[in-house]
DNA sequence: GTTCTGGGCTAATGGCGTTAGCTTTTGGGC
DNA sequence: GCCCAAAAGCTAACGCCATTAGCCCAGAAC
């Protein structure tokens, strides 16, 4: 006899994510999230605390999701090349994901559920810029600049905020290239 | 006898305002914006016509501000220093209200309401860059980089999301300099 | 076989946005 | 200076949402 398949945490943050991929954040509501796991609203509490906690496990599946993502991408190379690759998969992500990408946290570091994620994240941008030798403040300078420029592009582009999305692959371009000439004028 | 004060669009929109400044834009509900402009919740349909919209009057509150600012603070530059000036009074704008800024629309050409106001911003900053010279697609490029850089910072910023705030006014110099160099070696 | 626990349910509450329909104020036309 | 239409306020009510309380049932533990 079949075990009828009981519902989990991570199953609701699955069904949270269809959500929000097929609809937006704004859709993201715990009768949505009830109906599509056939289930009656209030059950949901027995695997969630509340809505809240839920955008917050949501917000770690993301931002770990787009951390393995980044890693595998980056992997096996360093210096430019591993800039690049680090930048490009970032907007790659955003653009196959982009409703989600609004349900990611921006400060996974004030988050007791999100921290460790968020440190694993600038772990992954330290090791990237490894190979320039970078040290202290510098590293941290670098890794912030970088995070601005993926972070404010994939805002902008995932909502919709450039006008035509006509030449972005360029201004695109534009942007690492810029990146990386200012780490190799302050290296 | 003092004429009772009588409601109008502008007011609704002045408090919603107050109260995103205040206790940011989750806070912005039309029962908060009644008990504030003192009058009953359904009242406020004589003067918008639904929370949405009040939401559009708000961000092109916001978007008018923020142009008007920016234009105080280039007018009678140019060069690199109209750019200096136009980028940190943009993160000066967003230091003073932060909950404010995201109530700022991304994408105010795609907003009946907001396209006129998004557009003269678009022109802002062209203006700003006129005196390096850029031709056609050049010049959106680099607004658009300009625009990355600037949002990318307010949105981490306003939100708390660099863990520690620490040198950050040492990144933005940085920043603003990576941008600047940019500029000179392209054009 | 009984018991205990975990995961489901229904019912109910309070806050929200919104609509309908009423009353009151007010300002312009005569 | 009065009248009346329109503007601007009100209360009542609806439906959706998150959340809580309290019940029930299945199945694992013993």
């Amino acid at each position: 006899m079949v075990v009828r398949a009981r519902l989990t945490t991570a199953k609701v943050v699955d069904a949270a994510l269809e959500l929000v991929d097929e609809h937006g954040v704004e859709a993201l509501t715990l009768a949505a999230v009830a109906a599509r796991t056939g289930v009656a609203t209030p059950s949901l509490y027995k695997h969630i605390a509340s809505l809240g906690e839920l955008r917050g496990h949501l917000g770690l599946r993301v931002m770990e999701d787009m951390t393995a993502r980044f890693t595998a991408a980056v992997v096996g190379r360093a210096g430019d090349d591993a800039v690049r690759a680090l930048m490009y998969a970032y907007r790659a992500y955003v653009q196959e994901h982009p409703k989600r990408y609004l349900a990611a946290p921006m400060d996974p570091l004030h988050d007791e559920l999100q921290r460790e994620a968020g440190q694993k994240f600038m772990e992954l941008i330290l090791a990237t810029l490894r190979s320039y030798g970078l040290e202290g403040s510098d590293a941290i300078h670098a890794t912030r600049r970088v995070r601005v420029i993926v972070h404010g592009f994939a805002s902008i582009e995932s909502s919709g905020g450039f006008g035509l999305p006509e030449g972005l692959d360029d201004t695109y371009d534009q942007l690492v290239r810029m990146y990386l000439d200012d780490l190799r004028g302050q290296s």
